[in-house]
DNA sequence: CTTGCTTAGTGTAAAATTTACACTTTGTCT
DNA sequence: AGACAAAGTGTAAATTTTACACTAAGCAAG
């Protein structure tokens, strides 16, 4: 009992809702089993209490890494939130982020405070610690309303994609089926994909072409004043 | 110097942005000025401390009662800003709300921490304290951004309101001119308006119908997939 | 009570965008 | 060589969006 002050404080943590794909182009999230009090064992996200000499962010980005390894990925501030009993050990006031990261490029590790790390369906996760529930549905509400104005979807992806790869991509978060000409006219004709004149290797059918997310390009027409859309 | 824990904590607190619109439709801020110190004098946005026995949400409608007297009112999380240094006195951060308020209804009365408390046109602001600044700008931009897509705006009118208001409002917060005939085409098409047949009145030119929003047929439509967008 | 002033209120045609839809191509595997 | 699987491609119809200008109504002033 070190550190005193003449009112009382509640305490503030951050929780990452870290999005990835699997290879048939699912919605996966990362969760840590806990390896401490409370909820013991119980499935949660990776998220930690903040230090006094980090932001908000850099305490996101450093309990990422710590108990999952993951390291420089799309970081969002997501929501808030404060209910009053929302943690069984004192008020604790958590700062939700969400992360987006392509899979292919991570091997996770259970670090620190976690017992073991774990990808879960976004259609089959386990009872989760805290309100983590909560949270968790309020990051898909984000991202699906997101993804159709922001061209975030691409953080997901390996940075060499398929035309289809994102179209799934889309099909999953957005939870409808898009008409493919439909789709790839609309993509296309916004010239933010470019053509790399590679080809898709190790499938055993008519390789796709691949594409490369032009970011550059997306700031220029971003403040010409260009809306994406899908 | 009463309460110790174990750990160092920050503070937290709430910070309020409360939109208003004057009678020619322009965007309104209300402000308090600071009646203590840091910042003595200066322009700031309502807001104070978080008790460890209420919601965050709970505590940004208080600080508003307190410090201005606005009772139910729209109010939705911003944003929360924890930069290390954005307080003087200490490690703060603080969990920002938007207001919208319909101006008439209230008279603003300044309380507790404010030495006064008043309505600023948007476009001429004084030097705020803090990160205030910063604030109000992620404010504007929220709600620039969501009044396209969620019918928000009808917070800001009385009950009772003509459609050149309706679109002047929309003038002012977009930044943009819409068309008279388009605006009331798309508007009216949505039925979510009801002629409530009466008219203006106190006026020295023809008076216009006025309309109300009819929230519950939102949200029967809503839950049948309508999407509101102006 | 007539005239002028000010804002309210109204419809349509052209342009742009979105939708629906099915067959051919290409590479791999057997 | 043939079968398989996914890639890749264009158009016509429907819908939505845009641009645009005059008449109507009430009040005020003479």
């Amino acid at each position: 009992m070190n550190y005193s002050y003449k009112y009382p404080k509640p305490s503030v943590t951050v929780d990452c809702v870290v999005f990835g794909l699997d290879d048939a182009q699912k919605l996966k999230i990362l969760l840590i089993q806990r390896g401490i009090s409370p909820y013991e064992g119980k499935w949660a996200l990776p998220g930690g209490f903040i230090k006094l000499d980090e932001s908000i962010e850099a305490a996101a980005v450093r309990e990422l890494k710590e108990e999952t390894g993951i390291d420089r990925v799309f970081l969002e501030q997501l929501y808030t939130f404060g209910e009053v009993n929302r943690d069984p050990r004192d008020r604790i006031i958590t700062i939700a982020y969400y992360a987006l990261i392509n899979i292919g490029e991570y091997t996770i590790q259970a670090r620190t405070d976690a017992r073991n790390a774990e990808w879960f369906s976004a259609k089959e996760l386990p009872d989760l610690a805290f309100d983590h529930q909560k949270i968790l549905g309020v990051a898909k509400q984000r991202l699906k309303g997101k993804l159709r104005y922001q061209p975030i979807g691409f953080e997901l992806l390996p940075t060499k994609f398929t035309l289809t790869q994102l179209q799934k991509l889309y099909e999953t978060v957005l939870e409808q089926k898009l008409d493919k000409r439909n789709f790839r006219n609309k993509i296309l004709k916004m010239k933010l994909l470019v053509d790399i004149e590679e080809m898709q290797a190790g499938v055993s059918h008519r390789p796709a072409k691949l594409y490369q997310f032009d970011k550059n390009r997306y700031k220029e027409l971003e403040q010409a004043g260009f809306n994406f859309e899908i």
